[in-house]
DNA sequence: CTGTTAGCGCATTCAA
DNA sequence: TTGAATGCGCTAACAG
């Protein structure tokens, strides 16, 4: 900067105001001055500059366990993808952190936002509590936003599919088809997803008079199960039924995925024993057989959503966000639906 | 730190060793000041370290114009997930620096390197040169290192699968079978991929003594083009042929699960009229009717290879990595090949 | 509108 | 082994 400086025969203060406050400046000598950078090819250095100012362009990504990949799913990456983009359209920068292997290097999470690396944070879908230690990331005193799960309780912004609505109205429909009977695919037991999908399962079942025990629920243990092989367990767990249900519900895409594919491996029809149910849209899902029925979650919608808030967080905006943002997810009727076969008696 | 300094009885230069070099200072004065860190809740300031070492500890990872998330794909997040996990065991942070919308920030890539703001860069299958106008990210000065595509050409340390040797082994595989014509779906094209997986089914053809005429080839336009969507225009090209071949070979899993769908749908049986190959080996392809044979990509090792040689890059590790390093791909044999039905004729 | 000055928090010289 | 002093590159007061 003080070769830039020199070149343009000003002072280093007046080149960091050309380059900054385009206005502040009078346009020849700013011309002149971005004419030597240009020439010497001058990039401004990062480190000083958020020395200086006390704040970076830095957002950090928390993302959860099963972390990046997972399954079927591309939830994550979908909505991490979109976070990344809109925050990069806005000249900030998006690092991950994931939770790492050693619990040695996880105090370093809060301790980016504190340490002045990172200016906000971005909660994707995690399942665990933002808080490391004794030092916790609300704590650090940067905006934090929360998509895919609400954390609204928390006094955290969050940005969430209507999950339970969604579920609610997916099983009214295969109520409407004649189905009496289901048989539910849990995802990992206290997850905000599995309550919020499970409770709209129920929402339905009262909504249609049913009773509670028209439900079989199964899976939905504490330890972590990748989503095909719950799918798969569920299958041998159906199959093993005495009376099987009409209808299977899952929580994920990739669990309906494994157990339809499981179940017709026995011997089983879908959607003419079983109709099949799934939760996420992953695009696979219509290359399945039978083509799966499922509610989209609108990732690209939540990403931006999210990023938005956060970005206005950060700039300062007077106005709180709302805590709670709710977007729709899509109910995609597929092959993998239908009425029962009996459902005409 | 002036108050750790103050609370210990000690000069923040003391300060600074004792947390940095604790070989370097008085075991008894450093409890004290550890001690008094730990009392005050003092976090270092990254920023101000950053810019009196001149280095950060983040890492930046370059994704592909195509993104994180793609069709069926999870090869990108897989290998992310590697390569975070890895650095983040080491100590360093990961910074996505996804190829954004606009042009105009497009630019800030390479000048995060130069700004000082990362410290080393991780190319993940970006079909793009690293540079951007005319500063480059290898001019950068900082290490670079390329994982799924082989840029050994360009001087940059690459991690790839064996795609082309994989390839050519699972195309004599289906000959050993009895196939002799063959049907290709094309990747992207000028993709390295594209290149290395359609090399390799030459090179068995060659091997095997066949004509190149006996591979049909489709798709491979310039445009980007969703894999299950070329995957759905290659079955119909399919159908619509006088003579179809037996085999039908796809570089992407996500283009062969479409394929499948698709021929299926129109009545052609799996594998039957056509044994169907894919590659990368997503794993929702044990799932399809019939369960996909693929091959599988070291997902895992590949990003762990790539993100070991950068930090031993990083560390100024005296002896330079090899430009390539291959790791091999894994032939999933499953439901979706066979014999041709009329090989036993 | 522009130049001078000071200091962000830390690591590292050089002395003691 | 420790303290004092210096400067990394930049921005923001304050003067001019």
């Amino acid at each position: 900067m003080r070769d830039v400086a020199r070149l343009a025969g000003v002072a280093t203060s007046t080149v960091s105001r050309a380059l900054a406050n385009p206005g502040r400046v009078n346009e020849t000598t700013r011309r002149r001055i971005l004419a030597a950078a240009e020439q010497l090819g001058y990039v401004p250095n990062a480190a000083a500059r958020n020395l200086r100012v006390g704040a970076s362009n830095i957002v950090m990504a928390v993302l959860s366990e099963p972390a990046i990949a997972n399954g079927a799913s591309q939830i994550v990456p979908e909505v991490l993808q979109t976070v990344a983009a809109t925050l990069s359209d806005s000249g900030f920068n998006l690092l991950i952190a994931g939770r790492s292997r050693s619990a040695a290097t996880e105090t370093h999470i809060p301790d980016l936002a504190v340490g002045g690396i990172v200016r906000g944070a971005i909660l994707i879908g995690a399942a665990e509590p933002p808080s490391f230690g004794r030092r916790s990331l609300a704590g650090a005193g940067i905006p934090v936003v929360s998509v895919l799960q609400d954390r609204s309780a928390a006094g955290i912004p969050s940005v969430v599919g209507n999950d339970r609505e969604a579920m609610r109205d997916a099983v009214l429909h295969l109520i409407g088809l004649g189905h009496r009977s289901f048989f539910y695919i849990a995802g990992p037991a206290g997850s905000y997803h599995e309550a919020e999908r499970f409770g709209g399962l129920a929402d339905a079942l009262a909504a249609a008079g049913l009773s509670e025990r028209a439900v079989v629920r199964h899976g939905g243990g504490h330890s972590f199960q990748d989503g095909f092989q719950s799918g798969i367990r569920a299958a041998r767990a159906y199959l093993a039924r005495e009376r099987r249900p009409t209808a299977a519900v899952a929580c994920w895409d990739g669990a309906a995925i494994a157990f339809m594919s499981t179940v017709r491996a026995q011997g089983a029809a879908v959607p003419g024993d079983v109709s099949v149910l799934g939760f996420d849209g992953v695009p696979v899902g219509a290359f399945c057989e039978p083509p799966l029925t499922t509610l989209r979650q609108p990732t690209a919608e939540l990403g931006a959503k999210a990023a938005e808030m956060l970005l206005a967080l950060l700039d300062g905006d007077a106005a709180a966000p709302p805590l709670k943002t709710t977007l729709p997810n899509r109910l995609l009727v597929r092959g993998s639906t239908a009425g029962p076969r009996n459902a005409r008696a």
